[in-house]
DNA sequence: CATAAGTCTTTTTTT
DNA sequence: AAGACTTATG
């Protein structure tokens, strides 16, 4: 085979020649120019600018199958990606390619797995220079929140002059640009700032004692340790000599430093600098909310001077009639590169807008769209993408209503349930004691007589004497003012949690020897079981029946953990961490782990035979023959949360781009003229974005009635009217037009978004320099401008 | 201390 | 509409 590609050229330090493992001919020879050229430019940086469609994936999987051919050890590639999934995927693909027979010795020691899973391994292998044990609890928002909460008022603020997650908000963008707690005590100066810096470093105080982490804790502290430890350092480059990292336009700034410090910035001249590999597509950026920054991707040529620059340009994935939609509105966004999308295939169906009443029919209409897909496709071939994931429950009525069988790309879901949170919480507390928020949301759960007041006086005597609160417990007769009863029902807890653990050893005959086991004895000793049982047999309710379904279902989620856990292959295990711990406990910690890291899209199964339901964020790196996406209204899509600035305003566009290139041969793309947004029927406008696509690319139908029918069944349908009370015409709602500039005396000028009709109506304003505001209609100071 | 009822508020997006 | 939070009552 010929190819005008130089393999080699300007690298002096080839790799090893092909060993002939593989079919080199069928690994490259159905790749085109660029992405052949990418699979093969092995040394020195490269950055892969990838549009949509445009055989990312397949490159990614290529070049490292191409690595091994070459004899680099497969060990010593690491792949960074943004889920589990796509890791998971990427990984089988890659062995797929290298070992079809099915040994898997060639990709042995292979890493693909995400940021977070990285950062969690390292730092349970280098916990003590990271000032962790390597028992560390990962908190989730919830956990974080309640932590935030105590924190603020340890520091005797109020959390209605301070919210918490507002607090919380602040801290995590800190910690997203590595800015730690006296970092940011060192910069703050405005009293506003000087607060949440205080509750920083309590909230950081109480999370080390709880001997817990967060999200931002695994980027930050694995940031912090490889930068302050040479000798981590070290290890980790000495380990992992090329690095590929996919997502690179959502990566932040404390992964752009990870990245950087494991691969080594410093090139001495003549040599090519580091085999980093960054692929990406500046936009698909749908992350700068959570401190993502896009300048990591611009810049990459800067920060690896010499690095290989290649674009991947055609699309592969859509048909020209969607691609052209797609096009037309991202070439809107100012602050961009141009890159012209183009493809090789023909034809196509024009893109479908629908206007819809409301969003029920909105709904139904998308239910009607996809049956009629399903003559031709199968239903695993077709998704629903929404901006918010509140949009999901209407969406599941229709589909429900029409028999489609569908599934929520919701990873989390299950593991949010107040049942499945509660035996969690129990089994974290197994892992960790020192873990006070699971310990305070399960220790009078079911309720064994130790209330809020018996422990708010155990942490308080924790927080006196730094210990951690089941430390407090195991000698609750010195705590003061506790009673009796109270002391008795403690020392009953701590008998029961010792009873699986045997005293934190996990030995002796009683304790359990198996994941299952244990989890099975928790839901049932613990008296949970028991407990949703009552609740079930009082109530008669489903819901109640259902949380014994999630129970079982857990317990054996936690059996099919086990099964599958190789102790030698687990990222912790394997890294060392310490390797002193009891076999249960590592387990419970891998599973734990596992189940703290789950991401929205992991969900995502096309073996399901079922239509996906998911948001826009979770539907990035996928493809779907048919896609519908619905609520493109203004406040919706784009978000009235990110209409305020230029650069959020096309962040949002990005993010109705990445769903429109997700579509391969239909697109159905709707907007409810009338939606209820918490409780309240609100009149909508139609999202810029659909103007945006182009009038040549779409077919628009308007299935909503027009706007005095809509108004007339919008009061009628408010169904909840007091009886008698005569619901208001729209004429008040009339004298403020959407998009009419108005005055109000305190918030100033601002633009009328959204007018709602009956007996409270409302009318939002996106006021200059205060952002959006509700306000009823009938006692709005508003005056036109 | 436990529970029920009533009031208030509301991150959109996620690892 | 749904959940978090507060207060009243046993």
């Amino acid at each position: 085979m010929d190819f005008d590609v130089p393999i080699l050229s300007d690298s002096e330090e080839p790799p090893p020649p092909p060993t002939g493992r593989i079919d080199l001919d069928a690994l490259l020879n159905d790749l085109t120019g660029p992405q052949r050229e990418a699979v093969l430019h092995t040394e020195g940086p490269l950055l892969v600018l990838a549009a949509a469609g445009s055989g990312k994936t397949r490159v990614i999987t290529r070049r490292i199958a191409y690595l091994i051919h070459c004899g680099v050890p497969a060990w010593q590639i690491l792949a960074l990606t943004f889920t589990n999934k796509a890791a998971g995927e990427m990984r089988e693909r890659i062995h797929a390619i290298l070992s079809p027979s099915g040994d898997g010795r060639a990709v042995r020691g292979l890493t693909v797995t995400t940021f977070h899973s990285l950062c969690a391994r390292l730092l349970r292998r280098y916990a003590e220079p990271a000032g962790l044990k390597p028992d560390f609890t990962i908190y989730d928002t919830s956990d974080q929140t309640a932590l935030v909460k105590k924190a603020i008022e340890t520091c005797q603020l109020s959390t209605s002059n301070f919210p918490a997650r507002s607090v919380l908000t602040a801290i995590s963008n800190a910690k997203n640009d590595l800015v730690d707690a006296d970092a940011f005590a060192a910069a703050s100066f405005d009293y506003t700032t000087k607060v949440v810096a205080r509750v920083y470093r309590a909230y950081t105080d109480a999370m080390r004692r709880a001997n817990a982490v967060d999200f931002d804790d695994l980027l930050l502290l694995t940031a912090r340790v490889l930068a302050r430890n040479a000798d981590v350092r070290e290890e980790c480059r000495r380990r992992y000599q090329y690095l590929l990292v996919d997502e690179y336009q959502d990566t932040n700034k404390a992964q752009f430093q990870i990245a950087s410090l494991i691969v080594g910035t410093q090139t001495e001249p003549g040599t090519r600098g580091p085999n980093f590999c960054a692929v990406g597509d500046p936009d698909q950026a749908i992350y700068g909310w959570r401190g993502a920054d896009i300048s990591n991707i611009l810049e990459f040529e800067e920060h690896y001077p010499g690095a290989k620059v290649i674009t991947l340009g055609e699309n592969f994935r859509s048909t020209p009639a969607i691609l052209s939609a797609a096009d037309t509105l991202i070439r809107i966004n100012r602050r961009r590169k141009h890159k012209p999308l183009f493809s090789s295939k023909a034809g196509g169906e024009p893109v479908e807008v629908v206007s819809c009443n409301d969003e029920r029919q909105e709904a139904a209409i998308v239910a009607h769209w996809l049956k009629e897909r399903h003559t031709h496709a199968a239903w695993r071939d077709m998704a629903v993408f929404y901006r918010t994931n509140a949009l999901s429950r209407v969406m599941e009525d229709a589909l429900r209503e029409a028999n489609i069988p569908y599934t929520i790309a919701r990873g989390t879901a299950f593991y949010e349930r107040e049942e499945v949170k509660n035996a969690l919480a129990y089994l974290r507390v197994v892992a960790n004691p020192a873990d006070s928020v699971s310990l305070g949301r399960i220790i009078n759960v079911p309720t064994r007589g130790i209330g809020a007041t018996t422990y708010s006086r155990i942490e308080a005597a924790a927080d006196q004497t730094a210990v951690t609160a089941f430390e407090v417990l195991r000698r609750a007769e010195s705590v003061p003012d506790l009673t009796a009863r109270a002391a008795g029902a403690i020392s009953k807890f701590v008998a029961m949690v010792d009873g699986w653990t045997g005293g934190g050893s996990f030995m002796g005959q009683s304790v359990p020897h198996t994941l299952h086991d244990l989890v099975d004895r928790i839901v049932k000793e613990s008296g949970l079981e028991s407990m949703y049982k009552a609740q079930a047999a009082a109530s008669q309710n489903e819901s109640d029946l259902e949380r014994m379904e999630n129970l079982a279902e857990l317990v054996s989620s936690a059996a099919e953990f086990e099964k599958e856990w190789d102790p030698a292959a687990d990222p912790a295990a394997a890294a060392g961490g310490d390797s002193s711990a009891p076999p249960l406990l590592a387990l419970l910690r891998a599973y734990l782990e596992s189940i703290a890291l789950v991401a929205d899209a992991d969900a995502v199964d096309p073996s399901q035979g079922s239509v996906t339901l998911m948001t826009l964020h979770a539907a990035k790196g996928l493809e779907f023959p048919a896609v519908a996406i619905v609520g493109l209204e203004e406040a919706l899509l784009p978000h009235a949360r990110e209409m305020e600035n230029d650069a959020a305003m096309e962040e949002e566009r990005r993010l109705c781009f990445v769903g429109i290139t997700r579509a391969m041969r239909r697109l159905l793309m709707t907007h409810a003229k009338y939606r209820t947004i918490r409780g309240i029927p609100e009149r909508t406008v139609p999202s810029r974005f659909l103007a945006e696509l182009g009038k040549g690319n779409t077919i628009v139908s308007d299935r909503g009635r027009d706007e005095e029918d809509a108004w007339e069944h919008d009061s009628r349908s408010g169904a909840a009217h007091a009886s008698g009370a005569s619901p208001r015409r729209p004429g008040a709602g009339a004298a403020f037009p959407v998009g009419c500039n108005v005055r109000h005396p305190q918030f100033g000028i601002g633009v009328v978004q959204t007018v709602t009709g009956g007996a409270n109506a409302r009318v939002s304003v996106l006021f200059r320099g205060i952002g959006l505001k509700t306000l009823v209609l009938e006692f709005a100071r508003l005056s036109k401008v």
